[in-house]
DNA sequence: GCAAAAGTGTTGGGAGTACACCCATGA
DNA sequence: TCATGGGTGTACTCCCAACACTTTTGC
């Protein structure tokens, strides 16, 4: 590492893509901005890296913050960074996204200081007429990309699911983030074959309609082999 | 975005861990660090992101500083960032990580501004008596993960050896990253049948003795349908 | 009973593994 | 002629897609 230079203005903030599904579709929380630049248009939730803070503490705040709910219910994992000298047009200013996969959550979640937050369809976010601020557009892309990678070899589909939840819900998530059908049968033996995927519970279900399901709820392993491929 | 704070004194910094394969072993390029904090210490070669400068520019121009060689003869992708609040005693530093991997190079490539760069084996480096300046042991331990898991689904493999290379030398690179052996004849059928994977070209060569190999070069695909399982 | 969803059985094809075998060169 | 690695053929296994079929509930 060379001598340090003198410090220009430089901002580190952490940005957060929170996925969820709601109404059979994939969603991303946006915030609407309340000042310049980019003010009134939506936004991916964020701020910035405080003094302190490890990277990984920052988005968890961020996301309590923005959700208003203790960030243990969620999957968090980095993403990327993005750095483009001209990002933010305030100042220079280099982000760390952070993906965050929950549940279906109980309401449009009020940000503490964003305007207003609200979840949107991330393909309308991402085909539609609606731009993100700043470079969120590419930064959302890139995380939407990262979880459907994910779904193929890790269990973190479960992420999208309540504690307790059946097959049928399971292969939904698989369903509606990878945007085609899977065969409910082969799935469901894919998924319990797999040792360590799915943990049974004792209980069972008829939320879904039809013959009684069986609970799951999530395993113990963090590789699926083999992978469950698009 | 919250009000910006005030600036406390934060650099970004660009890490790099550079992979080749030498002498039938993994290794990452290190440099050892001519003043203090961990003066004479190896780490892992890095700088600091300029004030116009994206950070895919940074990475390309400390591997060019560090390696004396054009960037373009590197595969070059981000890894990962890392903040933690104490990770460079002198100040608040949070570094962006690239791992570039390469085909065997001409020296022990000495840096612009290193005190001596080498290549040093990763698993001397990662389970060895050395300990890597900073968190910079870390950093290699998820660029080689990371690079493990990329030759299973992408053909980057092929980064690691020359223009021109035979099935036998691809088979190597991922005997030597994955650590261990893979039968040479269903190697070849499983490559081969991948359609743009390789391009075959017009030549052979008996540089690894025996009958003479064809030469291939990289095709033009990204991704591995199906993957390579380790 | 009927619809709906859960879960099992079966079967054919394609991919992976193991390994026998032949090919083309250098020494 | 022999050693060395390149490349093909083949048999066996296992996984997976497709789909018929049975089970268990709500209405």
């Amino acid at each position: 590492m060379p001598k340090q230079p003198t410090f220009p203005p430089l901002a580190v903030t952490v940005d957060l893509v929170v996925l969820t599904i709601r109404a059979d579709r994939l969603q991303a929380l946006t915030v609407r901005r309340g000042e310049a630049p980019y003010e009134g248009e939506w936004a991916l939730p964020g701020g910035f890296l405080r003094p302190d803070e490890d990277l990984p503490d920052a988005a968890a705040r961020e996301l309590r913050e923005e959700t208003g709910l203790p960030a243990d219910g969620f999957h968090l994992e980095q993403l990327a960074s993005y750095g483009a000298p001209d990002r933010d047009p305030r100042m220079r200013t280099v982000t760390v996204a952070y993906i965050a996969l929950a549940a279906d959550l109980p309401a449009p979640t009020a940000g503490t200081d964003a305007a207003e937050a609200r979840w949107q369809p991330v393909d309308e976010l991402l085909d539609g007429p609606i731009r993100l601020a700043f470079d969120h557009s590419e930064i959302l892309r890139d995380g939407v990309e990262r979880a459907r990678g994910k779904l193929e070899y890790t269990p973190l589909a479960a992420a999208f699911c309540p504690p307790e939840f059946t097959i049928s819900e399971l292969r939904r998530v698989y369903e509606i983030v990878w945007g085609r059908t899977l065969d409910p049968r082969n799935f469901h033996r894919k998924v319990t074959r797999t040792a360590g995927f799915l943990q049974e519970t004792a209980d069972t279900t008829t939320r879904d309609g039809g013959r009684p399901a069986r609970l799951y709820r999530v395993g113990t392993i963090t590789q699926l082999h083999p992978p469950l491929l698009r």
